[in-house]
DNA sequence: AATGAATGAGCATTCATTCAT
DNA sequence: TATGAATGAATGCTCATTCAT
């Protein structure tokens, strides 16, 4: 970039999110500083802390639109899609044997699709995720995340069993990443399987 | 401490560690920093040092302590004591109606009494995953204190199944840190009570 | 403020001196910026840089206008107005007794308001002086101060005393201010009688 | 400085005292900072932050020294010394017909040397003096400033009026220092020997 | 006339690590 | 063996000021 030259740059802004993305990505949430997202988004640091008044509002940011991205990615699923096709309860009028049974297969591929996909991806979401532990501007980001994902769920069970639906699919992912296992889709269809019938 | 005088300290590399561990769970894995463990455990800067060559090599010590503690902290619980202290089939021949029904109601006990006991030392547990996402040093170290929750559930289930209670453990824990959630102990039963039946 | 509206404000200039104001008795000269003059009166930044160039000339404006309120609540002071309503010399036309005296103890009340009414405010003025120190600019205005105070006491006493009051409650004030100690009216109405009689 | 090396140093404190005194007295407080300390003193940044933990620890140790200095020009001073010079009250009884003139003219001239010898050096110590205002961790130090004058007056008269005479004193250097008016000494005098008649 | 965006300089502070003692 | 001192790099952040719109 010339020095002293001032450029005009519309969505700047965006492009400092998507850098910092980018970054945490590569480097993890500690590597991320308004030095590094602005080297990455070749502005200069200025304008970081011009956009984003504090390093949390660009997290926030970042995780804001790494979960949109996210809510997409299992919208757009074909396995949630398939569900929807699934076929009609047949003319007798039996739906099929076991319902339960076909969302639990549906989520699994899901998840296997997710971790599979792109081992950066689901790791830089995991991490954003993951620190809200520690700071609670990221709390609400991350619930609502849960509530998202539960919500999609809930049409198709009932919103307690959606909520344990999601508690178990972070179980088991996070159990993947951090073991260095491979992913077990029968092992959580079963899983999810169990949870989808009521114990009583 | 006056200066000049050198204190006869034998266990001072296990104070550092102490008090690595106390900072951890205070401010989080990114506010261990030597300066900030020699502080907590009142030792010069250069005693960290000396004993730890490197930041990493502290935290690594700091979380398999912690681990350990955790796990002593499971095996001690009152609520899985109480689960071996359960009275013997009764005369009738008939086993409780629902045995499985008992450990989740000694789990769910059991997590309530770790996410409440302290919520720093929780965290810490947490992060511990979250910093093995990134340094697969410690991956290790978390795989470790998963088979070892997972092996000391297998007895009262099948390892499939315990290993599932881990992650639904895990699971719900997250959501209760990440959402400011109060933890509902009739949920978190339910849920693992479902995980305990066959879904066959 | 909603952003693209443009208010009507044909004042702003003056609300963002009287915000200045309002920094300067909070954090201090050193507290100022445009940044901080902008947001306290609650007009955008640029606004500050358009009405005064450089942030000097938003110093020298507040101050000056700073310096002109304490005149005025000098002037108006209940405390020498007390003076001017004093009792006519009583029948038997014996003056009071002393009336340096009076004067003393209405200076030391006036003093005592002073440093009393808004400890921001007093700072403020004290403030002035420190940056006169060091900033040549300001020594007018500092000195305006000076004399415009000595004017007022003059009248009731002679310009050389009056200069030597003026110095005797900057001292005071200082005393007080800098060393944390409570504001004794008592000494004060002591000190600055003497100062009202001829030593010969 | 050669890069990577690193230098034996014993009194770099010091030195980095020292440092920052000729940086205030150049710039103004307001110019002192880790970096122009650093710079002024031949030191690497890290140098000061090492030694200083915070700024204000900086200005701190750089007022105490410049009182300690400003203390031993007073005690050391000529006006003072000729006072316990002074011819002892002579045969028939009579003391000097007018001890507290001879105090007056001293501290006259006093105030005089200290004003006259070195703008800077007096600049210096009212800026440090007077920036306790803002900074709190200031004020005891200005305080022992107050109090250590008025210990060294207290003999020569009563303990109230040397605080008195401290407070004339800072008034009138201030005015003097303030107002670019030539210092004079006939009016100090006449000003500080009225401040030692008793006003009853 | 007014202002949002931009930018380079600077600041206090923390830090891991090294080294002389 | 310990440890105080040292140091270069980095960080988050604030700022005065300029400029395009």
């Amino acid at each position: 970039m010339a020095p002293g030259t001032r450029r005009y740059d519309p969505d700047r802004r965006q492009r400092i999110i998507d850098a910092a993305i980018r970054v945490v990505g590569e480097r993890g949430i500690a590597g991320l500083s308004h030095r590094s997202a602005a080297a990455e988004a070749d502005v200069p640091l200025g304008s970081t802390t011009y956009h984003f008044k504090t390093l949390d509002d660009l997290l926030v940011a970042a995780l804001q639109q790494a979960n949109e991205g996210f809510a997409q990615a299992v919208e757009g699923s074909a396995a949630l899609a398939d569900l929807d096709r699934e076929p009609a309860p047949d003319g007798d009028g039996t739906p099929s044997a076991d319902p339960g049974a076909d969302l639990a297969g549906a989520l699994a591929r899901l998840l296997g699709e997710l971790l599979g996909a792109d081992r950066g991806r689901v790791e830089l979401e995991y991490e954003l995720y993951l620190a809200a532990l520690r700071r609670p501007a990221l709390r609400p980001v991350a619930a609502q995340w849960c509530e998202a994902f539960a919500a999609a769920l809930a049409p198709r069970t009932d919103p307690v069993t959606a909520r344990a639906l999601v508690a178990v699919m972070d179980g088991i992912g996070l159990q993947v990443l951090l073991t260095d296992t491979a992913y077990d889709e029968a092992y959580a269809r079963e899983v999810l399987a169990r949870m989808l019938r009521p114990s009583s």
